[in-house]
DNA sequence: TCCATCTGGTAATGGGGATTGTCAGATTAC
DNA sequence: GTAATCTGACAATCCCCATTACCAGATGGA
């Protein structure tokens, strides 16, 4: 069992296997569609076996929920990283950064985008409810930093949860037409756009 | 061929067939799940054969794209309705009123919403086609919009291009949670977030 | 009333693809 | 060097479901 073979462990061999068909999953989804892919097409792609394929997945299914929280989960890393670096800085300042940072991880490749806001949409209930689990989350942080900037001052002591679903929604709105228009669209005028609505929604007068 | 049956004209008796289908995809798509649901249980659900079904339609996405113009097609009309009945009205109230019509089109069953924003996602390069034309008309509508109030005096001069796109983004995110959450959130809430959002955007300085 | 025609339901067909069994070859321990 | 074991590719199986052929019954005209 755990007897190494090639020089190489088979514990690696085995995550080496779940890498490439991750990899494989990104490219086909976001290319030939999540419907549209067969798992004999994913294992080509990925140069493994049919056998390989259930030694690390159940599914099809289980591939995309994975893909989908590697993807946030990267993007949530990026972006706790980036305001741990700014010490005590004024609420304008930690809003930009965050939203930078959520919009360099995501636009880093465009399937990024085209899998989380597009593929991974709709496909059964389990994706639906880490979908939900997601939002959520981003919708925490975006209040916890309206919070932030009602006690400095600049932003009015009310309420923040409608406020921040919809500002997931404008990013999420915002990145999915980046990766879907021809010509496509600007990236820093979409981060600048962010950040300009994230900043009159917040500071807006309640 | 156009011989009538039962007193009822083939022609009617194929419309009714259509519109029974329809009503029964629209639910078997939001309960069951789009990809989850086979033309059989469209049918049975439908009270129609599946040679019915193929009398109309060319398949389950074919179904779904009639769907989804459908209720935005819907929603378009009251919006239209909307703004023509209110004269030369201000910018603001024109934007409320667009907003709410919108709003209360899309929240007056909960399955319009989890058809457009979640069952109609991804499901294959005809409907991203479509909902890429949906959401370029609604952008024009909002920049129209945005326009119209620099003109008055209370917006900046600038363009509105990925505003606009921004604020689709968000009132699809807000209504796509509205549908999802359990307790549901409250729709006038949410269309005074859409409206206040909306306000905010267009408003803030240059 | 009887026949030609139309209608719609049921059941057969066929294809596609997920899942698993098998086997030849590779590898290591002794 | 040899046997025991592990590995992974291939192919066979099996099942599900979309699609269509067929038939029994209904309908209206003559």
């Amino acid at each position: 069992m755990g007897r190494s073979y090639g020089g190489v462990a088979a514990e690696q061999r085995r995550a080496e296997r779940r890498e490439k068909l991750l990899r494989a999953a990104l490219q086909l989804f976001t290319t030939t569609g999540f419907a549209q892919t067969k798992i004999s097409q994913l294992c080509a792609e990925a140069g493994v076996s049919t056998r390989n394929f259930y030694e690390e997945f159940d599914s099809k299914e289980q591939v995309l929920l994975v893909l989908h929280d590697l993807i946030n989960s990267l993007a949530l890393q990026r972006v706790t990283d980036a305001l741990a670096g700014l010490g005590d800085a004024d609420a304008a300042t930690r809003i930009a950064t965050l939203l930078d940072a959520f919009v360099a991880s995501v636009t880093s490749d465009p399937r990024l985008p085209r899998l989380n806001y597009v593929e991974a949409v709709g496909v059964n209930a389990d994706l639906e409810r880490q979908h939900l689990r997601w939002v959520v989350r981003w919708a925490e942080f975006i209040e916890a930093e309206a919070r932030h900037a009602a006690a400095q001052g600049v932003a009015p002591d009310r309420s923040y949860r409608l406020t921040a679903i919809a500002l997931v929604g404008a990013v999420t709105g915002l990145l999915r037409e980046w990766q879907a228009h021809d010509p496509p669209l600007d990236v820093d005028e979409i981060a600048a756009e962010i950040r300009g609505l994230m900043f009159a929604a917040i500071t807006r007068p309640a």
